[in-house]
DNA sequence: TCCATCCGGGG
DNA sequence: GTGTACGGATGGA
């Protein structure tokens, strides 16, 4: 009987059955059951532009055959049909086979005939292609029409006759399972499922938490599961993802780690890890960066997902599980020694050992929590991208964007341009283009700064100038066309249509759209997290669109639309920065896409009709927008002499008092805390004050504490990280040094460490001067290098726009001194 | 300064 | 599997 059924597809592979490949969408019913939807009509097709009469090539493209070993391939069908080469109408040929991979073999026949103009859509994986072709997105409500029927799944199976996308409406609590494993891995020891067994795994899911472990633990309220072996632990493991049944299973660096370490484990005992929904292993794909797939339960890498499409905007210092949790969610994993675990484990030390259950299933509510954070983000980039959670949490920015110009392609019938040869890239890699413009600042210290910027430039020019391959260089004539651009130092020209909209300008067009709408939204609608999320993802991907038009593997690349983006970049931002001139104001900086003007006599207002004016005759959507007014900034000199300002190196303040620092080391880790307090506070002095007396004396005094030994050890420590191990080091700097000597302390030391060191009074090399920080009093630090490697460095530059020379900084008596250390 | 390689995360 | 990888830091030539 014929019925129909709603459901959330989570998940999707296919099968041959029978010599023909079976589509199994996984997913969950409307009442939350688990469900797979079969579909055994779709069938592989790719496309074929001839170059001669159509039905003639037809005909011959039906007489292929081929003999393979076991099989031979014909080609099932052929279908005319119209559609769109970059906006251009195209008579072509849709060539179906029988079986995906029998695709490949005959492209590769038609692809060196020259009757044919090219063949297209190849490559598009089986699964991708249903989803784009039905028009399903994942994760949100789908409709199947078909009946109950009995293929051997863990959960009931559905023949679909049709399916069909019911709304956006998505999936709003799957069921996740997050998991944790820890090692037994004795120091030195490179991490080894070889060698080394798992003695806990952590599960945490809504309601349910358990740590496996076979040792008797005394876990006090712990949930702690004992069982006899490592064996037994890998089985209870299925058992309980068996009967919990998750939706979704994530850990952290889960792909790279947990998964692949238990089933290296079970496979060791001969235990089939076959918790695949059809009875499948887990499978561990190992090309490059791994990934571990479920078939019918979503694995996510929470470390993937974050790193690569969570994390702009968020600046992680790195991306272990306690910073990034610490970040996402305000929550720090408990401080633990875990190379110490094998001891405890060895010698049974209970106290220990139930620390580290703890610590476990921490680590794997962390997880938890942290899926939670990322949902709203994984489920509205499906929702604009429109592949499934699997593929697409693991996919970069261009992939992104790629997948989402595949199904929009398919929308508006336009043939997928194919990916580049190994010809094309070489081709593609030997070339480069300008970037962004940067103007260069005049040293010193301004008042009354109002700074403007263009609101998503590169979007928006590709927006309103018509950027896209089909637009390039249309027929239509290049003077007087506002989308006409010359490149000032090649002298290219490129334009683009004025009358046909471009497939990508119109695509990033609407997604700029959508977020001005859902920003709109947000507004009744404050800390929606989805509201949030939707706009988030719209805005990353518009920015995406720019540096896909220039990444070598990219479909729709062109490198001739990318020197045009930058080109009316630079051109818009210029003008900007004429007019301002001619306007009377003082033109300070510029970068790319804002620029900073200094008002003089001129009132905020006068700024604002300025910017009121150039709106005015700014194309499409592009907009310059007020960013603020800031009563002082500072611009200093770059470090080589008599090259003017510095780029990319400013601070400025603003009304209520807070200061932006670009470039200043305050923000670097490799400069001691004194250093970073005496920059700091000069700015503050000389943004806030604006007394320059006031910041000299201040420096003054500090030098002074500093060369009378005031000044604590602590705010000395200068931090370096060790990039390999010690004795991989040719030259051998203080923090070597230093960590030799921790080597000889017993202190465990290795790549990667950061060596925290003190530099010494004495005679000889900096390197031997180079004490732990526990090892020096505080009479004992060597008052001048601290003076000439990081107070004057810290704050010269800023000095020299307040009129004062280095000397100034420091007593009469010492100038010999500093003259030998300038020069 | 440019090119090649290594590493990230995990215990 | 109708596929393929990234990107930044670092160190050596």
């Amino acid at each position: 009987m014929v019925e129909k059924m709603q459901f959330y597809p989570l998940d999707i592979n296919y099968k041959i059955i029978e010599g023909k490949p079976v589509i199994f969408l996984f997913g969950k019913t409307i009442d939350k059951k688990q469900v797979c939807v079969v579909d055994e009509s779709f069938r592989p097709y790719f496309i074929v532009i001839p170059k001669i009469d159509i039905t003639e090539l037809a005909e011959k493209i039906r007489k292929i055959s081929l003999e393979e070993e076991k099989e031979t391939i014909n080609v099932l069908d052929i279908e005319k049909a119209k559609m769109k080469k970059f906006g251009k109408e195209a008579e072509i040929l849709k060539v179906y086979t029988q079986l995906p991979s029998h695709i490949p073999k005959i492209k590769d026949i038609i692809k060196e005939w020259n009757i044919i103009e090219g063949v297209y859509e190849y490559d598009i994986l089986f699964t991708r292609r249903y989803l784009i072709d039905k028009g399903i997105i994942p994760m949100t409500l789908t409709e199947a029409e078909g009946e109950f029927a009995n293929y051997r799944l863990r959960v009931p199976s559905f023949r679909a006759e049709s399916i069909k996308s019911v709304s956006d409406e998505a999936l709003d609590s799957p069921k996740v399972l997050a998991i944790d494993i820890e090692t037994y891995n004795p120091p030195d020891n490179i991490i080894d499922s070889k060698q080394n067994p798992i003695i806990m795994l952590a599960m945490y899911g809504k309601r349910f938490s358990k740590v496996i472990t076979w040792k008797a633990i005394e876990g006090g309220d712990l949930p702690i599961e004992h069982v006899n072996s490592e064996a037994e632990l890998i089985e209870k493991f299925k058992e309980h993802i068996e009967a919990y049944s998750p939706d979704i299973i994530t850990g952290y660096f889960s792909d790279g780690f947990d998964l692949p370490y238990i089933k290296d484990r079970a496979h060791k005992y001969k235990i089939k890890l076959d918790i695949g929904l059809d009875y499948s292993e887990i499978s561990v794909d190992k090309k490059g960066e791994s990934a571990a797939e479920i078939a019918g339960i979503v694995h996510i890498d929470l470390l993937k997902f974050i790193r690569k499409i969570m994390a702009r905007g968020i600046n992680f210092e790195n991306y272990k599980l306690n910073t990034v949790a610490a970040q996402l969610i305000g929550e720090k994993k408990d401080q633990v020694e875990i190379e110490d675990l094998h001891i405890a484990w060895d010698t049974n030390d209970k106290k220990k050992l139930a620390e580290f259950c703890k610590y476990n299933l921490q680590d794997a509510a962390l997880c938890y929590k942290l899926f939670d954070k990322a949902y709203p983000q994984l489920i509205e980039m499906i929702k604009i991208v429109g592949q499934a959670p699997f593929s697409l949490s693991r996919m970069s920015f261009s992939q992104l964007v790629e997948w989402y110009l595949l199904r929009q392609a398919h929308l508006h019938n336009e043939i997928a341009p194919n990916k580049p040869s190994h010809f094309d890239l070489q081709k593609r890699h030997s070339q480069s283009y300008t970037g962004a413009f940067v103007f260069q600042p005049k040293p010193g210290l301004y008042k009354n700064v109002v700074i403007f910027d263009f609101r998503s430039l590169y979007p928006s020019i590709i927006s309103s100038h018509n950027i896209d391959i089909g637009t390039l260089n249309a027929e239509e004539h290049r003077e007087n066309n506002p989308n006409t651009i010359t490149l000032e130092d090649t002298g290219e020209t490129f334009w683009f249509s004025t009358k046909k909209k471009g497939f990508l300008s119109s695509l990033i067009e609407e997604i700029i759209t959508r977020r001005s709408r859902v920003k709109e939204m947000m507004k009744k609608d404050k800390d929606n997290p989805l509201l949030d999320a939707r706009q988030n993802s719209l805005k990353l991907l518009a920015n995406s669109f720019y540096g896909y038009l220039g990444f070598s593997m990219a479909r729709w690349y062109s490198i001739e639309c990318a020197k045009a983006v930058t080109a009316f970049g630079r051109f818009h931002i210029k003008k900007v920065i004429h007019e301002a001139k001619e306007k009377g104001f003082n033109v300070l900086y510029s970068d790319t896409d804002s620029v900073f003007l200094e008002l003089g006599d001129k009132k905020k207002k006068d700024s604002i009709d300025f910017m009121d004016e150039i709106n005015s005759k700014l194309p499409g959507i592009m907009e310059l927008e007020y960013e603020g007014f800031y009563p002082s900034a500072i611009f200093v000199s770059a470090k080589a002499e008599g090259t003017g300002g510095a780029k990319k190196r400013y601070a400025i303040i603003s009304e209520d008092g807070k200061i932006k620092i670009k470039g200043f080391e305050t923000v670097r880790r490799n400069f001691s805390k004194i250093g970073k307090q005496v920059q700091m506070k000069v700015l503050e002095i000389i943004l806030k004050e604006n007394d320059k007396e006031k910041a000299l004396k201040y420096v003054k005094e500090k030098i002074k504490q500093l060369r009378d030994h005031e000044i604590p050890v602590d705010k000395l420590i200068i931090s370096t990280q060790l990039t390999k191990d010690v004795g991989g080091y040719g030259n051998v700097g203080p923090h070597v040094s230093v960590a030799q000597k921790m080597i000889q302390k017993g202190i465990n030391v290795s790549a990667g460490s950061t060596i925290r060191y003190v530099i010494a009074k004495g005679p000889g090399l900096i390197r031997d001067k180079a004490k732990l920080p526990n090892e020096i009093t505080q009479d004992e630090y060597d008052a001048e290098y601290y003076l000439n490697h990081q107070i004057i460095p810290a704050v010269e530059k800023l000095f020299e726009v307040l009129g004062y020379k280095k000397e100034d900084l420091v007593a009469e008596h010492d100038q010999r001194d500093l003259k030998s250390f300038f020069g």
